[in-house]
DNA sequence: TCTATTTGACCTTT
DNA sequence: AAAGGTCAAATAGA
């Protein structure tokens, strides 16, 4: 029964970031007729108000902020209960869905996987990564991918810990000088143009082994190395140390998220 | 040969 | 004691 509601609403945030991409693509065509933006528009609204009938709030919380350039991302901060305590730091989550199925979000940073556990009461797996730049430089930043229970497109990934690494720096250069509505579009084109497109099939239940390489992995030729690189549309939360701040709010500029503390 | 991933075992926390 | 997180040896791929 949950199940089905679950399901219902994950297909519901689908049809909604759809929805959201059809109406910015609208409001970028200047030769699209005026009627067909209000009916973008009314549509995007219709699915959100039945994703709050289906009885949870939309991506993106209330909903502000989503008709932007990319419409495609949007933050809501969820707290999880999990052994690093609370009190120790801020927890975030992302949830990321890939419409195309073709992997998860890359957040510009290389991630090496350390280990996959099964989770009491989870369908899929959840996959630790860790920065590959821990041992070479200290970088203690960590995620966490577990495909979401009621969509295995949605992957909610959780971020522990902060960068420290060069590339943490490097990404947060790159953003302060790459406009959010050029990223999203540069982003589409790498993922869809790009032979090393990582395949990620449904029937898969392993979390997706985030290709990590080396520090020089930021480049265009790499989409793993692109920031918010999935189609579809992007739930996130950061969990960030004081020292992460500043890129997270970088990123949650590029988003154009809500983003809140957990 | 080097690097990344997989996976069972071990450790920590609740 | 159970569940979650990490380690490290084995394995695979470039």
């Amino acid at each position: 029964m949950e199940d089905t509601a679950a399901t219902l609403a994950a297909e519901l945030d689908r049809l909604l970031a759809m929805a959201r991409e059809l109406e910015a693509r609208v409001d970028g065509d200047q030769g699209a007729p005026g009627d067909a933006r209000q009916l973008c528009a009314a549509l995007a609204e219709s699915v959100d108000r039945a994703i709050r009938l289906a009885g949870r709030s939309p991506p993106g919380g209330e909903g502000e902020g989503e008709g932007n350039a990319t419409g495609r991302s949007s933050v809501t901060g969820q707290v999880r209960g999990g052994r690093k305590s609370a009190a120790d730091k801020v927890r975030t989550q992302v949830r990321v869905a890939s419409v195309t199925d073709v992997g998860p979000l890359n957040d510009g940073l290389s991630w090496r996987k350390y280990g996959q556990k099964d989770i009491l009461g989870a369908t899929y797996p959840r996959a630790y990564f860790r920065c590959t730049h821990r041992h070479t430089q200290g970088c203690r930043a960590t995620k966490q991918v577990q495909r979401a229970h009621a969509d295995p497109l949605l992957f909610d990934v959780l971020y522990l810990g902060a960068h420290t690494c060069a590339q943490a720096a490097a990404v947060l250069a790159s953003l302060e000088h790459q406009p959010p509505a050029a990223f999203g579009l540069e982003q589409q084109q790498q993922q869809s143009s790009s032979p090393e497109g990582i395949q990620w099939p449904v029937e898969s239940l392993t979390p997706p082994s985030f290709p990590s390489s080396p520090a020089g992995c930021y480049t265009p030729g790499n989409p793993w190395c692109q920031l918010a690189g999935s189609h579809g549309y992007a739930d996130m939360a950061y969990e960030y140390d004081p020292q992460f701040d500043e890129l997270l709010l970088n990123l949650s500029e590029v988003f154009q998220p809500e983003v809140q503390n957990l």
